[in-house]
DNA sequence: GGAGATTACTCTGACTTCCTACTATCTGCC
DNA sequence: GGCAGATAGTAGGAAGTCAGAGTAATCTCC
């Protein structure tokens, strides 16, 4: 990749030195955000890259495989923002592409006339399967990192998200 | 109005159930890389708040940390990019934004003239100061994680990074 | 039963990011 | 010298996300 040739050095660990030599504090949140921020950025493209031969992206996927796991194959739209923690016109945007593509059908709520029901076709239902493999393949783009930082990264972020109101931390049923 | 009132549940633990039980396998890598995610977009929106103040973006405001920690205040476009890690035309857009802020200028290049330098003026110096000092206060968006949990996930995504080839830690270039 | 609040979805617009393509400039090799 | 290839930056375009406004339907409560 000609864009970002391997620096030399690690830039967030020298950040952190430029941080601490200029007192401006909270350092290692800081190393920890902008660590997360890149690997965020090396995750998507990774996950985009081994989804590109199916026409999805993450979230496209990630709507799929939500309405794959339920019993009707059919979710609103507001449920699937509310699982998927993006906004109302995200969802909208998602199931354009996703209908698009028929991979899944817009269909009426049957007694809730606001609603509106995203429902899994046939081929979006096959699409999934085949995709979720593909990210298997490639551990959801984890590469370079074992299970100790995986399950590391995994439970700390979990505080993070239960403290920003994601869900009332109640005991998950079995 | 709520932005997302918080489900009873932990959706990445839903998600892992229903991962288990219809035998998509890595689990654990999509928990983490979902958590990744979802980390991101949390820290994003509470720095973006904590910034918002000042006219900053966090992109907008790593490129001024960045230049205040040169000798000059000045660094190439290029440069930006590649510490950041960004692509090249975000570098100009940022820039752009900067720069018509009254925040940095663009400077032709001593010597070469392809090259086109963002300098720090006083009021993007100032600014910065601040800026960090509010990042601080509010722990980078990190708050609900512990020193344990902080310092868990910038080790682990370390190895994330340099198995993505961001920097060569000694190890042999291609 | 009906007024007012709430909920569900979509449209428009702003913003950020990336990709491809293009111009200008520099470097290396003959 | 002078040309091929690399490098620096930008323009135009596509995609994704979010916020605000608007419309339609439903719910709450008197």
């Amino acid at each position: 990749m000609a864009p970002s040739d391997p620096l030399p050095f690690d830039p967030i660990a020298e950040a952190r030195r430029n941080w601490e030599a200029h007192g401006w504090g909270a350092v290692d949140a800081m190393s920890a955000a902008t660590s997360i921020t890149r690997a965020h950025q090396i995750l998507l493209k990774r996950i985009d890259a081994a989804l590109e031969p199916f026409g999805l992206v993450f979230s496209r996927f990630e709507a799929l495989a939500l309405l794959s796991f339920t019993r009707t194959g059919a979710l609103p739209l507001s449920r699937i923002g509310q699982r998927l923690q993006v906004h109302p016109t995200s969802v909208t945007n998602t199931i354009d592409r996703l209908e698009a593509d028929g991979l899944v059908a817009r269909t009426p709520h049957p007694t809730d006339r606001r609603t509106t029901l995203a429902e899994l076709t046939d081929r979006g239902r096959a699409l999934v399967t085949e995709a979720a493999a593909a990210l298997a393949t490639i551990d959801y783009g984890l590469a370079g990192m074992d299970g100790d930082g995986i399950a590391a990264v995994h439970g700390a972020l979990r505080s993070l998200r239960a403290a920003a109101g994601d869900f009332s931390d109640g005991a998950p049923a079995p």
